[in-house]
DNA sequence: ATTATAATTTCGGCATTCCGAATTTTCAAG
DNA sequence: CTTGAAAATTCGGAATGCCGAAATTATAAT
């Protein structure tokens, strides 16, 4: 396919940053496999990608030894997340969609929105400070911040809010919500069990039992 | 790029449907030139295209003697024209955008929404009849339907009302708002100069000068 | 320092989409 | 019937994105 505009960014390439960003948060600089992995796609195919980023100034790339993102990747990288989260609550809000389906129905049209739809779509959302998974819509790479607590570090007795909730795996999201876990609600420990175990916790007024990986995919702040 | 879906159509093919079943309506079968220029793409590459499409089933093609859509390639391109047309409803009324502006904006991303998307966008949009430009947006081939009578087919004396505007030139469209045509308008024509030459006209209350061209991308129906 | 293993890159290849130049086919005129 | 121009197709080739297998590099363990 003839590409219209020169100057201007590949779909492929805004995804890399943005996968890029993220992966960058839990460890810098990112590795090829992990990058891989999180794009599902052959190591090799990444290699070669990684040349043509590096070649547009959007990461430093030394063979071998891991990229990171150069200022100007990281601007494209927050942007590319901003428009990923207005998305997702134009699908939520305007749509109905429920917050299971908004992330991956935004993957797939996201990329190929002009900047006056996503400014419009901002607008005619009033302005939306989160996702509706509670991530910020950032304006800017400071407003990209993730809570570091998770529901699963808490110590039975301790209380907190449910501010985001991961989003990438659908079927969580869904069990969550039967859970009544979303940003927002308040939760309190019970107990928990050593070794990774399961969690008791009090959801709103209801008991519930969050395994590890659930409790962990739940970030949260704690409430006095 | 890996597509995501095997069976489905890529987003190319439906371009093409899109344009053969505007041409044909002109004229049947559609020839490779046409098409070509349609498309602004060399007429070889809409040779390549063709075979393929021909092998999907979605079109009949006899080389050297042109093509013409089979009904599944029909019912194909009624659903592209569909959700063109619904996604220009939410760009103007949902997201405020000018009518020219609708159209192009549209072509962006209409093709990598998901039936459920669309589905819930016209919902959304209270289940519009026709696009920002006049044209209806079809369940099925019959409602393709336009008006044959343009502006410039009247005479001297005949009233009429806008149906719809040829949505394909914006800034032909831009002039036209400026003159205060559009869908639901009533027009009286007051003169009309030979050889294709302007035709005055009252829209609404204004008395107005209107050229060939211009008069020619203007459907109408009669009145009384 | 050597060596094995894992990570990464290189290489050749496949598929898609596009193009221009050369060739083939059609069709209308003579 | 020829024949010549226009239209369409074939052919070779470029760019992109992807992959698996082979080669290379890093690095951790001996
Ligand atoms: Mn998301
Ligand atoms: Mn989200
Ligand atoms: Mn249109
Ligand atoms: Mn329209």
């Amino acid at each position: 396919m003839k590409s219209s505009r020169q100057p201007s960014l590949l779909d492929q390439h805004c995804d890399y940053l943005k996968h890029i960003f993220r992966l960058q948060q839990a460890q810098s600089p990112v590795s090829t496999s992990a990058l891989a992995e999180s794009l599902k796609v052959a190591p090799s195919t990444v290699t070669d990608t990684l040349k043509k980023l590096s070649q547009k100034g959007l990461i430093n790339y030394t063979p071998y030894h891991g990229i990171t993102l150069t200022p100007k990747g990281e601007k494209l990288a927050v942007k590319a997340i901003r428009r990923h989260r207005i998305v997702e609550r134009f699908l939520t809000d305007m749509l109905g969609f429920e917050w299971h389906e908004a992330h991956e129905e935004a993957l797939r049209f996201e990329t190929q929105l002009s900047d006056e739809v996503e400014r419009r779509l901002f607008v005619a959302l009033n302005r939306p400070k989160v996702c509706p998974h509670g991530y910020p819509i950032p304006s800017k790479v400071e407003d990209v911040r993730v809570e570091e607590t998770t529901l699963y570090s808490l110590e039975p007795g301790e209380r907190a809010e449910v501010i985001s909730v991961k989003d990438d795996e659908p079927e969580l999201l869904q069990f969550m919500a039967s859970l009544g876990i979303k940003p927002g609600v308040k939760i309190k420990v019970v107990a928990k069990d050593p070794f990774k175990g399961p969690l008791q916790a009090v959801v709103g007024r209801n008991r519930r039992t969050v395994g590890w990986h659930l409790a962990n995919s739940i970030h949260v702040r704690k409430l006095d």
